[in-house]
DNA sequence: CTCATCTCAGTCAGACTGACATTC
DNA sequence: CGAATGTCAGTCGGACTGAGATGA
């Protein structure tokens, strides 16, 4: 196989590993999306909505790990195919407070059960226990960046 | 800490691990090249070049897992540097024979080191054991896309 | 002719930066 | 006032596509 003829340096450096496995990942995930007409950022910010209720933009960044700007954009997309809904907060009229339309969470649903076959696809080599090792090794390493 | 308030969906995800995790990665060793002018796609041919010895762009490609037309543009970077040399194959004219100089396997070895304490610092949180158990969990699942 | 190699131009998604108006 | 929010324009590195020239 191919994979053993990269350079030892490449094959043992764990950001190599990492940045190649989540090439991989990202298309799996990616042609998952495209068929809904949607990409990654959409479906996370569906699954904040879903999970936390109706929140702003500045939850939905932060949450999700998106960028503001970013958001927006992507907020423009899922409010055109009337996914979600975007509302001033008469509150505090800074904020917009997105909610998730019936349609967006029949969306989600839906694509949560192809992403999971999605992750199958990624990590079939994988026994289900190493696929739970693997997640908790990644979710400590996280952890402690995102503490920065 | 915040993470936590990452969506259940995003957190158990694997492929969102990984690319979060990636994006880290990236920086950390993305730092340490721009340091010395170079990123991640120099580091990979050097270090095939000083692995397998003077090569053709289309191995040094396939080894690295690079586009062959990005690999055209990094060798200029290199060549230019002098980290490299490029010459015509005299017995098959398509090709060039890259050749690492001694400059460049000087720089390589002294990016090896920096690299090695960002990876240090980008597993952090992992001991020495697990590190390694994170390294084989993604190779092997690796490897098992690479086959087709 | 077919195929491999190299080169070049350009596209694409996505992470990110900086500026700005509005509102608290 | 300072800080937070949303918006907008634009940059950047990197993965990728397709076409073409050269030569085996």
């Amino acid at each position: 196989m191919d994979f053993d003829n990269a350079p030892q340096r490449l094959r043992t450096l764990p950001s190599w590993l990492l940045g190649q496995l989540a090439i991989e990942a990202r298309r799996v995930g990616g042609e998952v999306l495209a068929g809904h007409g949607l990409r990654h950022g959409h479906y996370g910010l569906l699954a904040s909505l879903d999970e936390f209720g109706p929140q702003s933009q500045a939850a939905l960044s932060d949450r999700a790990r998106l960028d503001r700007g970013d958001v927006v954009r992507w907020i423009d997309d899922l409010e055109a195919q009337r996914l979600v809904a975007r509302l001033r907060d008469p509150a505090d009229r800074r904020r917009n407070t997105i909610t998730i339309t019936s349609a967006g969470s029949r969306l989600l649903h839906a694509l949560d059960a192809e992403l999971r076959s999605g992750q199958d696809q990624l990590l079939q080599a994988l026994s289900e226990a190493d696929r739970l090792r693997l997640i908790a090794l990644l979710t400590r390493a996280l952890a402690a960046h995102h503490a920065r």
